[in-house]
DNA sequence: ATGGTGAGTAAGTAGTTACTCACCATGAAT
DNA sequence: ATTCATGGTGAGTAACTACTTACTCACCAT
């Protein structure tokens, strides 16, 4: 009766998926479900179906829909890259490089709001792990932005200003940018390169000192 | 049986509430719930708990769970007052009253982070009055501002930087800030006045030509 | 061949959700 | 005294929610 199926499947791909895929697949299948629509507003269901699996199988891997959630935060935090970048800019006392550098790791074409969406639902939602997702994807640059700018005053090449505040000014300009025009799907009157630009010339503007006098 | 019920009754304030009122207190206790939890997040049954009414009344006055969502943003989309002042300082030319202004009518104590979430969920939910919402609560005081840093260019006394970035970088400052310590709930290392005068400073420095050649 | 193991699911479960309906209560006008 | 619009509710309902149960199937080492 049913010896047609048995024998079809023989000769396809491996029909059965190895637990890590399967688990990673949901994983980014729910990242994406989660960031559309929230943790409240996702079903367990339409995550199932659109990783095309049961919602009996997602809860093999999964115990609880939080846990889902969570795991996806913990694989998300992750970031590498760019900092390297960075600190070769601190190094050489490269103002501009710096803040365009930093400013053109979230500010660029391809950017997928994705990130940014789960970490503002993570935390309007009050999330557990939203403080952790926000420390690992944020704080670090914020702190080694702050760390700089309180050097080049020492340095004597900044205005005295409050090193902290400087830096959170500098990033609410880049997140700001952002949430306009991936979040709130505001059209942009220039190209990202041009804004970055623009932005780091406004706020060196502000920091540099005009009138050397030492 | 119930008499005793019947009398005690009629010795009380009216123990009927208007049509109106009724409304009102659903669309405040209402919004408060959903800049909590969201509009997935909260239930019918929750708002109807928290004003004190059964939930059958809130769908007399409200035929949908979305149409009570839809009243608020429409009624919390009023701002009025700030903007007198703000065209004083315009008219004025007095650029640091105007930032400081702008700044402070968003950064100060009893700032309630009700409307900033309210704003952030429905963005991020994609709710069809976002837009509205973003528009009344926003988008004046920008227009307002980049206007005036176009006129201020022209007078010479700002350098020649896109208005409307320039507007969007202040507003991106500000707004950082409300999120950082009204949603992510991170300490402040400043008061909030200390804070306004140091983001107002800072981004005048950069504004404001500091070797006028004319 | 056989038995152990992990991938996979259909068909539930109890509880919750937005929303409805039939009905009662109040008070002012007729 | 009766009418009647309006304020108000208890008790639903169908659909959906997160999560479970009991089961099948494919693969592989013995």
């Amino acid at each position: 009766m049913n010896r047609t199926k048995i024998a079809s499947r023989q000769r396809h791909q491996p029909s059965r998926t190895s637990g890590h895929e399967r688990q990673a697949s949901l994983i980014s299948t729910a990242a994406s479900l989660f960031a559309a629509n929230g943790f409240t507003g996702t079903t367990t269901k339409q995550i199932a179906k659109a990783a095309g699996v049961s919602e009996a199988l997602l809860f093999k891997y999964f115990p609880t829909k939080h846990a889902l959630y969570t795991a996806i935060l913990a694989e998300k935090a992750q970031y590498s890259e760019l900092r390297e970048a960075v600190e070769e800019a601190i190094k050489k006392r490269d103002d501009e490089r710096l803040f365009t550098l930093l400013a053109s790791y979230r500010i660029r074409k391809g950017t997928d709001p994705t990130m940014l969406r789960l970490l503002l639902f993570s935390a309007l939602e009050g999330h557990e792990l939203s403080d952790m997702f926000f420390q690992q994807q944020y704080r670090v640059f914020h702190d080694l932005l702050a760390g700089y700018i309180r050097r080049r005053i020492e340095d004597g090449a900044f205005r005295s200003v409050d090193p902290v505040l400087a830096a959170k000014a500098f990033f609410g300009v880049v997140l700001h940018h952002r949430l306009l025009h991936d979040i709130f799907g505001l059209p942009m009157h220039l190209s990202h390169e041009a804004s970055v630009v623009e932005y780091v010339s406004l706020f060196l503007g502000g920091l540099v000192r005009q009138s050397p006098d030492s």
